[in-house]
RNA sequence: GGCGACAUAGCCAAGUGGUAAGGCCGAGGUCUGCAAAACCUCUAUCCCCAGUCCGAUUCUGGGUGUCGCCUCCA
């Protein structure tokens, strides 16, 4: 049983799939006019660990998420650049694709865009218009109206007299009332345009969110989602049109889901505050599964304080949870190469010492379910990843030790739990891109025998200014070295 | 002005009506030639006041503080 938190009824609810064994999703994407900031970044990530939670329990997701592709600041940014709006676009997209490629989130079923959604936005405006919740002015513009729509103002939970009307919103005596939103633009010289029944013109913001997903999820589907501060007005009017176009208040999304904000300083990251830090730079210092480490690690509705300090703690947890990672492929590597699964069974080994710590992982593995049935609560989650890392942590250094070995009955167990956390790093999204290093791991391998030889050949004659000498450089190179027992380790860190 | 959220150890961060997960940092210890890694041990009564309750950090009211939305915004 999974709980979301929907922001239509600010609370709790227990999911309900529309289809049993499917989910439906929308998210709101990027509007390509820029690099997107860590901010940005956030609700891409957030649902990326939601669908794969989805996935592993069975469900068959359908994931969709929009280019708006046709917008003001794009224009600008073409102008200021005097280049066409689609190599703006263009430029902008690959980039989002290049960041969340590094960011490990997998990508959308379809990926709409707004340039090839006209024909489905303007009917869903003319059907507007129809039923007397738009109105046309005289330069071509289209307008939806507030008044029309009786529970306009249920998601955000607001009422007109409340939001300081004409203050803060543009004056514009054309419209009705001053809520009342653009649905069509008339076009201006110089603006992409496509014909309309009300003359050549581009779509306003919103309207096509509302094309875009009733297109490709149906009248009906099961969650929409973006950032909080798309709540209001965004997501208030999508639902208002939607819902007045379809004529059921109960169509559209069923769940809203919404990511709280990064904060620097503890205020809220923003293109136009200025404050925001691009997930291209952050990349440059931090590899992308520890900056997606640090984002899942709060709850995606708290606020997440962005400082180089954090995210350099993250990267410190991360390794320490990469380390049980690496010791469990470790153990499993050496169970595949034992003989001794091949048949024979060691009388003097046959007591089982791996059963404390694979009944651990199965009960861990239960409580890390449980947190992210209550509402993907991944902050929880990650901490029985911590508590299952200690145990097998210690029972890899007793078997570096001698003290253990995994066979027979504990050979098998020992891959279960490596499975189990396995299982657990891939639903938040981490250890997939493990191969980075590893390119011209060959050559590498090859130098470093060579040089770990020679150090213990220097270890066993006593020499420790050699060996630690060693040490020291190859530390300063980035190589970190670590003597066990059984033999010489080495990472790149 | 309207609406809303949050306030937990040095830092980050979960959570519950019955005296509080996890991570970082720090201290001590085991192991090691030394180190690293790993493991063990130690570090909070949950912003303030009042109320409800046998009992509240968790519920209610008030206060203080911080932030957000109401304009583009993830």
């Amino acid at each position: 049983m999974i709980q979301v938190f929907n922001t239509m009824s600010r609370s709790k609810e227990i999911f309900k799939p529309l289809k049993a064994g499917e989910v439906s999703i929308y998210c709101c994407g990027v509007t390509p006019y820029n690099k997107p900031h860590i901010g940005n970044a956030r609700p891409f990530v957030t649902w990326d660990v939601i669908r794969r939670y989805f996935a592993r329990q069975g469900y068959k997701v359908r994931y969709v998420q929009n280019f708006t592709d046709v917008d003001d600041k794009i224009i600008a940014a073409a102008n200021r650049e005097g280049v066409s709006w689609t190599e703006i676009t263009d430029r902008y997209i690959r980039n989002y694709f290049q960041v969340m490629d590094a960011l490990n989130v997998q990508p959308a079923d379809v990926y709409p865009k707004v340039s090839e959604t006209i024909p489905d936005i303007i009917a869903l405006i003319e059907t507007l218009v129809e039923k007397g919740f738009a109105y046309k002015l005289d330069n071509g513009d289209v307008f939806y109206s507030v008044e029309a729509d009786k529970s306009y103002g249920k998601l955000s939970r607001r009422k007109f007299e409340d939001m300081q009307a004409g203050a803060r919103v543009e004056v514009d005596d054309r419209k009705r009332h001053p809520m009342d939103f653009a649905l069509w633009k008339a076009a201006k010289p110089g603006e992409p345009a496509w014909d309309s029944p009300w003359g050549k013109g581009r779509p306003g913001w919103h309207i096509e969110c509302s094309a875009m997903s009733l297109k490709y999820l149906g009248e009906k589907f099961d969650f929409h989602g973006g950032g909080a501060d798309l709540i209001f007005p965004h997501h208030e009017n999508e639902i208002a049109q939607s819902q007045c176009a379809l004529g059921d208040e109960h169509s559209f999304a069923q769940y809203w889901v919404h990511n709280g904000f990064i904060t620097v300083n503890a205020e809220k990251m923003s293109k136009s505050a200025g404050n925001f830090f691009l997930v291209e730079d952050i990349l440059k210092k931090f590899p992308g599964e520890v900056v997606r480490f640090f984002l899942v690690q709060t709850h995606y509705r708290s606020p997440l304080e962005l400082n180089e300090n954090v995210v350099r703690e993250a990267q410190v947890a991360y390794n320490r949870l990469k380390t049980a990672y690496d010791n469990l492929h470790e153990l499993v590597k050496q169970i595949e190469e034992d003989k001794f699964l091949k048949g024979k069974k060691d009388p003097m080994l046959t007591m089982s010492q791996a059963g404390g710590l694979v009944e651990l992982a199965e009960r861990l593995l239960a409580a890390f379910d449980d947190a992210m049935n209550d509402d993907f609560n991944t902050a929880l989650a990650i901490s029985y990843m911590f508590e299952l890392a200690r145990d097998v942590n210690a029972y890899h250094s007793d078997y570096l030790a001698g003290k253990i070995l995994p066979r027979g009955t504990d050979a098998y167990m020992i891959m279960r739990v490596s499975e189990i956390f396995t299982d657990m790093a891939s639903t938040i999204g981490i250890f997939e891109n493990v191969e980075d290093t590893a390119a011209d791991s060959e050559l590498v391998d090859k130098l470093m025998k060579i040089i770990v030889d020679i150090r213990q050949d220097a270890r066993k004659n006593k020499n420790w200014a050699v060996a630690d000498k060693i040490r020291d450089d190859l530390k300063a190179a980035g190589i970190a070295l670590e003597d066990t027992p059984q033999c010489v380790k080495w990472k790149i860190s």
